[in-house]
DNA sequence: TGACATGCACGACAGCCTGTCGTACATTGC
DNA sequence: GCAATGTACGACAGGCTGTCGTGCATGTCA
């Protein structure tokens, strides 16, 4: 009864990204499609040589977890997102929502609002928002 | 210059905790400050001896991490938070706000107000918090 | 044709963090 | 004295990440 439950990591994708993956899926978001190599000079820069697994192994993972999709091409396969940035940031919103409110939202924002920690400019862009959800 | 930085990880506190240590985390949040049998007895259930120690280690490395006070007793400590849920669920949307779109909340949410993922009551609490806010 | 670059698949590894447990030791109370 | 309780911390396995190397296929160019 009083038993509270210990926290199980619920493993339902999207999970979190780590940092290098969150990377890549940056340059997917913003270019759209990549092969390996463009990834990777972006990435380490062109004249580092040693890193060309390392990008491969990135890409694979990240296409074993539904984040990208691989386009398999004549020579060189090119990878694009399986999720937009918007429903990435949106699903890791409403993770942490759940973790640490109740699945609502509200609670995370109240306190930045009584710090004043958000400016006026984006208090306007979060009500036009709202606004604009049901007008 | 189009050479994307990798993206390294900041390590100011607070940083994001794992699963047992927000456990507990929410347990002094609920009760505001316990010893570490009390901890243990909510989590584990009185009857779990073996875990005495994991207790103790989660509370010192929650202590270490600067979320929680030990107040020193004459004999049983107890730990009280350092950071409100609040304060810490605010810096876990600022940071996912920094990590994914530029520092701003907005992007955030619109995807999910387009979803219609918001309730009707989700999308007024907000709005009388962005309403409150600026008066 | 042979040498070489490019690309793919994947095994292996070290490092870190987490959760767990055990052990050593101090303090208190019967 | 002894049992119970509490503290401090060493140790460890498991998981995940980022990294690198190796084997192999395919293409290009002299």
């Amino acid at each position: 009864m009083s038993h509270t439950e210990l926290r199980r990591t619920s493993r339902l994708p999207p999970a979190a990204l780590a940092n290098a993956e969150l990377s890549v899926m940056e340059l997917l978001w913003d270019h759209g499609a990549l092969t390996a190599r463009q990834v990777q000079d972006r990435l380490y820069g062109a004249s580092d040589r040693s890193q060309h697994g390392t990008v491969q192994r990135l890409l694979q993972r990240l296409e074993e977890k539904d984040f990208v999709r691989r386009n398999k091409a004549e020579h060189a396969n090119t990878f694009t997102p399986c999720i937009s940035r918007a429903e990435y940031a949106g699903a890791q919103l409403e993770t942490l929502a759940e973790r640490l409110a109740g699945g609502s939202i509200a609670p995370l924002l109240s306190h930045l609002i009584d710090q004043k920690r958000l400016s006026r400019a984006e208090m306007r862009r979060l009500r036009e928002l709202l606004d604009g959800g049901k007008p």
